[in-house]
DNA sequence: AAGGCCCTTCTTTTT
DNA sequence: GAAGGGCCTT
């Protein structure tokens, strides 16, 4: 067992631990996901463990194909059989398996946020209920987090009018998903949950083959996970739990770090490993971090340490608004690239909210730069994906109603509102869904008993429809391979027709198109179901391309935990973004968005650059930002301040650098020269240009200076030109003149 | 029924 | 500054 050699003691007691219950608490980069692998290796390995016995769960599905990668590499051969994948995937696996003993048949599709709040929309329509007072998102996260708590539509509270009425429109919801044989994210936890507690002879069959059940990230688990959990392991109770509280992410979607502590409680014989050094980071960065996340009250306390030194100092930077920010943060990168210090893949943009990532892109798309953007995007959110997907998913559930509300006019066909509502009613009278009404009208035609229901036009039209979805579903039992499907489905409705219609962006959505239709050849031999079902559970997440990147990475701070990168840039370190402004009034939730930026910090392994802008765009109008409460928890010693004036040391600079007579550069604030000149800088070169010189290049004609540092040799000036806003010029290559002061 | 235009509203974070 | 909904016209 050479593997174990490559363990430092912590470590090597996590892995090789007996039997029971084991909890380790594992600092950011301490080789967490090393020790739940080596120990699913150690298992199989040497105590001979059979593999299939082993359930490991983790919470992206991006974390279970790393794991099995490392796994391949420790095991030879891997270790086929485990049961490894998400809470969800492998909840879905279970209830797929066990579909006899649910309210569903095991043709269920899985509905995604969006559909979700489709069904809430109409049944809050339904209802007749004010669409302003109960919005269709506050209800869908009133239900959810009833779900992840194991509140029922039954169970569900009615203490206030609004509690009544959520409840109304939770059985509603239900009961929607129910006859379109459908569950939601939560169900998948909640139904496992629910099924294991009702049948006692499954819980059995289930907790028995489990011998071995390992969880990562565990300070993100919620209480139906949590119960879950229990359940698995209620007969040979060997769980091993690897988390960090500091880590913890996931409040608002139920997640609860004390269910460490409940584990503690539950399991008083467990065994608990903490895993303090650190192989990622630098000392600087790990003593920021932790200036940071030690103003969070009710934590265990932790030391981390590292061997890779003291490091570089944080870089803080203050620019005039969100433009230059991104702006400075492209041009830091390219600068880094351009002297051959770096690679592309060395480098992650974090930022607190989705919405940040634009101007980035922006940024990069300007100056020529290529970037991996993860999430955001929202692949499978674009209006041509779910289309197709909705018509896969009617054909492996035609009662599906919020797929066939979707695409029963796609391409427009001519049934409006009233052919809909038509069908729905002679739905319901007939007690059948409308997708197998649809279909019953399809094969007879005008023998349909439900011919009659319909004036003649939209007969005609539905059973078309109808008739499409009937062939499409024998052709899928008769074993028509899955991109013939696809291609059939695109050619029988004339799909590119419809959204390559000469527009601008015509080109740009039939390549999504073809992209799931790529994919869709990768699931050739595994069919519709494993298809459908990996496209609910795969998130846009999972959807950057692994291995070696050569170009920066940009993400949402959530999306980075578990990551590593060289060089890290968090953006957007203002008040009312991190912490965001909807945490603000609430301890716990102001304490969540500390840990979040603790994540971020964790992250680097050499340097970070943390930027904010002093106005900023949020919706339209630009308003004005106030620095993040977490930058005064940063020790003045490790950080290094750059960019536009901030507050404490505005004073000191004002005697050092008079302010220049007129205002100038972006909304009429003035960058001024840092009060610290750059660590890096080598003062080999005389700095020639200052903050708010006036000066002319040859084609950009007159600008000002809104910097200047000297490094690696040469004099770097950031000028603000009318002509060209922001520019980042190499002193002794522009050929700058500069003009006398007015 | 469909498409176009204007209005509002909105933004955390994700399986 | 985008996307969805409501309201208008064709």
């Amino acid at each position: 067992m050479d593997y174990l050699k490559t363990l430092n003691p912590a470590q090597r007691t996590a892995v090789t631990v007996g039997t029971g219950q084991a909890l380790v608490l594992a600092g950011p980069g301490s080789g967490k996901t090393r020790v739940l692998t080596h120990r699913i290796a150690y298992l199989i390995q040497g105590l001979g463990v059979h593999a299939h016995t082993i359930l490991a769960v983790t919470f992206t599905n991006k974390a279970a194909r790393q794991m099995e990668a490392r796994l391949e590499a420790l095991l030879p051969g891997g270790a086929p059989g485990v049961w490894l994948g998400t809470f969800h995937a492998n909840c879905a696996k279970i209830l797929r398996r066990e579909s006899q003993y649910l309210p569903f048949d095991n043709h269920y599709v899985i509905m995604d946020a969006d559909d979700q709040l489709a069904i809430l929309r109409r049944v809050i329509k339904d209802l007749n209920l004010d669409e302003k007072t109960f919005r269709a998102a506050n209800i869908h996260a009133a239900i959810s987090n009833a779900k992840n708590n194991l509140v029922t539509a039954g169970d569900f509270p009615t203490r206030s009018y609004r509690e009544e009425v959520t409840k109304r429109i939770y059985e509603r919801y239900q009961d929607t998903l129910r006859t379109s044989n459908a569950v939601d994210f939560d169900d998948l936890l909640l139904e496992t949950v629910r099924l294991l507690v009702e049948n006692p002879p499954v819980r059995e069959r289930y907790a028995r083959r489990f011998e071995h059940v390992l969880v990562d990230e565990f300070q993100d688990t919620n209480l139906v996970q949590y119960e879950l959990l229990k359940l698995l392991a209620s007969y040979h109770a060997n769980i091993f739990v690897v988390g960090d509280e500091d880590q913890s992410i996931y409040r608002w979607r139920g997640a609860d770090y004390r269910n460490v502590r409940r584990f503690e409680e539950d399991y008083p014989a467990c065994q608990k490993i903490l895993l303090e050094q650190n192989y990622r980071s630098t000392q600087t960065v790990l003593d920021a971090a932790r200036a940071v996340i030690e103003h969070n009250p009710y934590r265990t306390p932790k030391h981390l340490f590292s061997d890779r030194g003291k490091g570089e100092r944080i870089v803080l930077y203050e620019t005039a608004d969100d433009h230059a920010e991104a702006a400075f943060v492209v041009d830091t990168i390219q600068q880094w690239l351009r002297n051959g210090k770096a690679g592309g893949g060395d480098f992650a943009v974090m930022y607190r909210t989705n919405a940040q990532s634009r101007l980035l892109e922006e940024a990069c798309l300007r100056a020529g730069m290529p970037y991996r953007l993860v999430g955001a995007l929202r692949f499978y959110g674009r209006r041509e994906i779910k289309d197709l997907i909705a018509f896969l998913r009617l054909v492996h559930n035609p009662q599906d109603e919020v797929s066939l509300a979707r695409v029963i006019n796609v391409p427009p066909r001519g049934v409006g509102e009233k052919t809909l509502v038509a069908l729905n009613m002679a739905a319901r009278q007939a007690n059948l869904s409308p997708g197998w009404l649809l279909i019953d009208l399809g094969r007879k035609g005008s023998d349909s008993p439900y011919w009659g229901r319909f004036n003649g036009r939209s007969g005609l039209v539905l059973s078309d429809i109808g008739a499409l979805l009937a062939a499409w579903r024998s052709a899928n039992e008769d074993g028509l391979p899955l991109p013939a499907l696809f291609d059939r489905i695109l050619a029988d409705v004339g799909y590119q027709e419809y959204i390559d219609d000469g527009s601008q962006d015509g080109p740009d959505r039939w390549e999504n198109v073809e992209e799931l239709r790529r994919l869709a050849y990768e699931y050739a031999d595994r069919g519709l179901n494993d298809f459908l079902e990996n496209l609910a559970l795969v998130s846009d997440q999972d959807t950057l391309p692994e291995g070696a990147a050569s170009a920066p990475t940009l993400l949402t701070l959530h999306a980075a935990k578990g990551l590593e990168f060289a060089q890290v840039f968090i953006i957007g370190m203002d008040e009312g973004l991190l912490p965001h402004s909807r945490s603000r009034d609430d301890h716990e939730e102001t304490a969540e968005e500390r840990r979040l930026f603790y994540v971020g910090l964790t992250r680097a392994k050499d340097r970070v650059y943390l930027v904010r802008a002093n106005t900023r765009s949020t919706y339209g109008a630009p308003e004005v930002q106030e620095p993040s409460r977490f930058l005064e928890d940063l020790p003045e010693e490790l950080v290094q301040r750059h960019g536009q004036r901030r507050n404490g040391y505005e004073e000191d600079h004002r005697k050092l650098s008079p302010p220049p007579a007129k205002t100038w550069g972006i909304n009429g604030s003035i960058p001024w020269r840092p009060a610290n000149p750059a660590q890096t800088s080598t003062p080999i070169i005389h700095q020639r240009f200052f903050p708010a010189d006036r000066v002319r290049h040859p084609v950009w004609g007159e600008g000002i200076v809104l910097e200047s540092r000297t490094q690696d040799g040469d004099e770097t000036v950031d000028v603000f030109f009318e002509t060209v806003k922001f520019k980042r010029l190499v002193a002794s290559l522009a050929n700058l003149e500069i003009l006398p002061k007015k």
